[in-house]
DNA sequence: ATGAAAGCGCTAACAC
DNA sequence: GTGTTAGCGCTTTCAT
């Protein structure tokens, strides 16, 4: 069997108890036993069990992070950056899986809640009721989903929608369409409801299609619909759509964005890795990780439930370009500026 | 504080350990008695608290994923499959991050050891002498890298740097590039070793550079020093490398694969999404993170520490094409076969 | 400053 | 088939 307390106490001749309070309460143990404890712990190879600890403390050191996909580029950032920052502050990270089923979601939360101090719900499908459930069963923060007083952390991406549209339409597109993304998905409300109302506002038409997994085949496979619709120009739900439809219409002979704009949604990685590189909208989720890791580390501490929103950034590259409606001499920079606004 | 078994004794009238034998062991209680006990478990919202159990039997359910970089495309599907076969068999993943540093990857190992019935490494950076002592302290199995005596993973790089050359050679290239990966991983040394065995068996010559950090912008960047060398085709450690240098080289007006081709490593998903589409050698990383995780399971039932080679596949796609001693009117088709050997 | 003792939630002999 | 008891590794009063 491992090493525990009694190994070291019985080596270094204190109680349990004095070994206890090396590790736990180190200023209340005399600096000589201390460095004695210490040094016998180091080598007899000692490290505390966590989980005996959390019987009594009522504290695990863990935390869940549960995503609806982890193999959507869009996460791993988000993954990484939390469980690197939660592992700064001592906590280890289960990461779960919910394939984009809300069944599954519910259980995870439940399976988990007793071995975490708290749980990242990221990009939850489950109705704003089961959450709320949930959330008195285990401390909760919602990523990417604003819920009325529940903490959470979201993007801005009704700003992004806005951005990308008036993008669009400074450059001289009157007809968009919308790439909606998966039912359930409370950015894919937003982002489309944003970009309405900013289509309206300027003076253009928004036809919306959908809805789609949030795939690039997904993206591909829409290319005869959108092209259907006339519109000039495309804002998908994210980059992996829109990089599927942006590759689709090439295969087809349709000119991007000569022809037919496309703006993305992320910033994934593989968006600035095609040609043309993807318009797109820049989301912090690196920061948003930490964030929700901060705020879940916190909510023990007072009860606090705040909602923290990141700013997005239109990133402008290649795959967005003059419209039918474009001032003269109208170039890709110089409308930059007015998204901006 | 949370519902607990004595709470569930109490509601219905029995002892605590036959409300424990109904969820450990429910055939040795009556079955009146079980029915009775799971109602008041399920009304009460009781489950077992499962680092509780793992105290006494030592077993926690849990199991580690230790991965070099959660952002590199190559490993979300890989985690994914892990995780998704892992919660199957009932068992929770820990997934924590190295960013591609042997002494994080040793620290988190002693870390999560007594949280863990074991640790899955995936592509360790440490030496084996490390991995070696780290398997006395717990159960490991080691993906993408092969130890003497330790259970393990492993895709067979080797034939496929083989096919991947076999298949170059076939189109008429005759002075190859191997752009090597990051010091310390084992695929990049029999990535390198098979390619430089199979080069000189096809009478070609191997120009190794490196080594380099396995992201995008390190392939952009050894664009200048591949074209120097005058060789007229390129394998890379990995896709991402393969695929920054693809567009690096044709925003230099290097026309691939007219005048240079290009063969990655890997096959994740951006691979196909950008243009050319990416020749390169699939690795089943999903299959592999479910052996992995069968075979760390099965570590406990018996001591047998097996080793399992899975098998990669050439994917002949756009990037690669005819080289200067390309038999006359040879198509990429027609080589094809001639990598299957 | 340190030791003694109780107990976190649960399982595993051992009785009956 | 079910109850009793001890104890997993640890923290936390309470004494001393």
């Amino acid at each position: 069997m491992a090493v525990t307390i009694r190994d070291v106490a019985k080596a270094s001749g204190v109680h349990i108890s004095t070994v206890s309070r090396t590790f736990s309460a180190p200023h209340l143990v005399n600096p000589e036993t201390r460095t004695r404890v210490l040094a016998t712990a180091e080598e007899l190879g000692y490290r505390p069990n966590r989980a005996a600890r959390a019987l009594i403390t009522g504290r695990t050191h863990n935390i869940g992070l549960i995503v609806a996909d982890i193999a959507n580029p869009f996460f791993p950032p988000m993954i990484k950056a939390a469980e690197t920052h939660a592992r700064r502050r001592d906590y280890h990270v289960f990461v779960a899986d919910t394939d984009e089923d809300p069944v599954v979601e519910t259980d995870l939360v439940r399976a988990l809640a007793k071995q975490v101090d708290g749980i990242l719900l990221c990009s939850p499908r489950m109705s704003d009721d089961q959450i709320e459930q949930l959330r008195r069963e285990v401390p909760l923060v919602v990523v990417n989903r604003l819920i009325d007083g529940l903490p959470a952390v979201v993007m801005d991406v009704g700003a992004g929608a806005r951005s990308a549209v008036r993008h669009l339409v400074g450059l001289g597109h009157r007809h968009l369409v919308y790439l909606s993304g998966p039912r359930g998905s409370w950015t894919n409300r937003e982002i489309r409801r944003a970009a309405g109302v900013a289509a309206r506002a300027g003076g253009a038409e928004l036809t919306v299609l959908g809805p789609h997994q949030p795939v690039s085949s997904a993206g591909a496979d829409a290319a005869e619909a959108v092209l259907a619709t006339g519109a000039t120009a495309v804002l998908a739900y994210n980059d992996l759509m829109a990089i599927g439809l942006l590759q689709s219409l090439q295969d087809r002979g349709v000119a991007v964005p000569e022809q037919i704009s496309v703006v993305g949604f992320d910033d994934i990685a593989t968006s600035a890795l095609v040609r043309p590189t993807l318009t797109t909208v820049a989301n912090p989720t690196a920061a948003a990780g930490r964030a929700a890791v901060d705020m879940l580390l916190q909510q023990g501490d007072d009860g606090a439930t705040g909602q923290v929103t990141l700013r997005t950034d239109l990133v402008i590259r290649n795959s967005t370009g003059p419209g039918p409606y474009a001032p003269a001499g109208a170039t890709t920079a110089q409308v930059a500026a007015y998204a901006k606004e």
